[in-house]
RNA sequence: UCCUCCUUAGCUCAGUUGGUUAGAGCACAUGACUGUUAAUCAUGGGGUCCUUGGUUCAAGUCCAAGAGGGGGAGCCA
């Protein structure tokens, strides 16, 4: 006999038929005459409830049936006599599959901290939380897929492995077989390469961008998905040393077409997720409710998780200069009341996190993409605008998220970007792949990057990162 | 990396001004209970009070250093 997974019995049940169903066991309650187990396999955020009468089942043969344990169950398929439930397996046989001592066992049937659970990441998964925070995120994988596809983009597999040291996105992770007791030196003293395995220094990638642009002068259209390494100290609950990124890069597209990509790629996927996981949406919306309750009342948010995804997905994103924006804050209450940890005073500057979050939470409320800044604070690859002083850069604002794109119309002026190339002091040569592409036939492009777990917090109402990825990796911990 | 708060039973947490044998709820074990919904009720077992050092007649409680974690900031996606 097959095994019929819970989400295709609940979603679609045939009463008074024998199935077969293997999962983990939540809970075991009951008195002399019956128990009733709840079970989960993972299809879905709900539980199965099993009905074990005490005529076919002694208490001694349920004794392995704990928290934890996992169980096959042969029974017949019956409408519920309880109230939870509408329907029910009335047990004919159980194999315990493989036991969980309840001693020992660390998920109890109750609600535990994000905290313990990261601490046992291992079986975190078997929670309600984690199940549906991870559903989602398998579902939203596909999105993005199906969303490139459906447009004619191509999928590109940047390499993780790069040997180019010059990208400037961050402090990267070095990739060696050379013995680290015995570091080979040249004449110089200074560390010799010779004999690593690729006969230079070689790191793990901070940006795939690089290289997607290089498809994009050839495929026209493309992304990547893949993982990205950041070596960076940085321990906040929006920073991870190994996370998940999405880049797609486009010829022909100006910056304003790239921001149209991006607003219409976050709507598409957020709505995606409202259409197709329900039921871990409510749960997480639930529980999304439940936290803030644990919250002072200013610090509370104004909509609860589908009421917010459904805004997001129904309002346009508001587009901004960074010049307009740096009016605002100039003119706003918290600068002329001296509330800014960091004044506005020039243009020019950096926008710290807390003017962000005046734009996108306390002025606009709703989404705020802020574009041509100023050329000194962005990339050297960034397209420099006609005026001289900025660059066609878009940040995406999401609000409680903070930056979750950031993107650029790209120089495709060989002797601009060359310029810009010496003005911050990268070696021009081991950038000679990248430059090639703007002498043989350059083109206007554009891309950005998307932080795919920043989008799952914003998605699923969880507030660490570490709590969206199954195995975080964070300075100090690389556990499981 | 900086600021700040925290670390007491398997989990969540209380522990007053330093003072006898460190508590509760849940979990676990045993028993009761005719359909439960994180079942309920009764009884019971369970402690490196994060570590090291110091102050004191006396430290879970005060001081110092270290470790781990939370929140905020910086860097960014």
């Amino acid at each position: 006999m097959t095994r019929t997974k819970i989400a295709a019995i609940l979603h679609n049940p045939t009463l008074n038929q024998q199935i077969l169903v293997k999962a983990w066991v939540r809970t075991k309650r009951g008195n002399k005459n019956v128990n009733f187990i709840a079970l989960n396999d993972g299809s879905t955020i709900e539980n199965i409830q099993v009905v074990a009468e005490s005529s076919l089942f002694s208490d001694e043969s349920l004794k392995d049936v704990t928290t934890g344990a996992c169980i096959a169950v042969k029974g017949t398929l019956k409408a519920s006599q309880g109230a939870g439930q509408s329907v029910e397996l009335e047990a004919e046989s159980i194999e315990i599959l493989g036991k969980a001592d309840p001693e020992t066992y660390p998920l109890q049937p109750k609600k535990h901290s994000l905290e313990f659970l990261r601490e046992i990441a291992h079986l975190r998964p078997r929670s309600s939380t984690f199940s549906a925070v991870f559903r989602i995120r398998h579902q939203l994988s596909y999105a993005v897929h199906t969303f490139f596809h459906q447009k004619g983009f191509s999928y590109i597999h940047t390499p993780i492995i790069t040997a180019s040291d010059a990208e400037g996105a961050g402090e990267m992770f070095q990739v060696t077989t050379l013995d680290l007791n015995k570091i080979p030196k040249d004449e110089a003293g200074k560390i010799d390469f010779k004999n690593d395995f690729f006969g230079r220094q070689a790191n793990l990638t901070v940006s795939g961008q690089l290289e997607g642009e290089l498809f994009a002068m050839a495929l026209g259209e493309i992304y990547t998905f893949g993982p990205t390494f950041r070596a960076e100290n940085s321990n906040t609950a929006r920073h991870l040393a190994e996370f998940w990124m999405i880049e797609p890069e486009m010829a022909f597209y100006e910056l304003p077409e790239n921001m149209a990509l991006a607003e219409e790629f976050l709507k598409y996927l957020i709505s995606y997720i409202l259409e197709n996981c329900k039921a871990d949406l409510d749960f997480l919306a639930k529980r999304f409710e439940e936290e803030e309750k644990n919250k002072k009342q200013e610090e509370r948010a104004e909509m609860g998780l589908l009421e917010k995804l459904e805004f997001v997905r129904s309002n346009d994103f508001v587009k901004l200069t960074y010049t307009e924006a740096i009016e605002i804050l100039k003119d706003s209450k918290p600068n002329k009341k001296g509330q800014f940890k960091y004044p506005i005073e020039k243009w020019g500057s950096d926008l710290q996190s807390e003017h962000e979050r005046f734009l996108v939470e306390k002025h606009f409320k709703k989404p705020v993409i802020l574009y041509n800044y100023p050329k000194e604070i962005k990339a050297f690859y960034m397209k420099q605008n006609p005026d001289n002083t900025t660059v066609a850069a878009m940040d995406v604002l999401f609000p409680g998220i903070g930056e979750i794109i950031g993107g650029s119309q790209r120089e495709e002026n060989l002797e601009k970007l060359s310029h810009r190339i010496k003005e911050v002091g990268i070696e021009e040569h081991a950038l000679w792949w990248y430059l090639d592409t703007r002498k043989f036939g350059a083109c206007p492009h554009s891309g950005f990057g998307l932080g795919f777990e920043r989008l799952m917090l914003f998605i699923t109402g969880m507030s660490n990162i570490r709590d969206v990825i199954p195995f975080p990796r964070t300075p100090q911990n690389a556990d499981f």
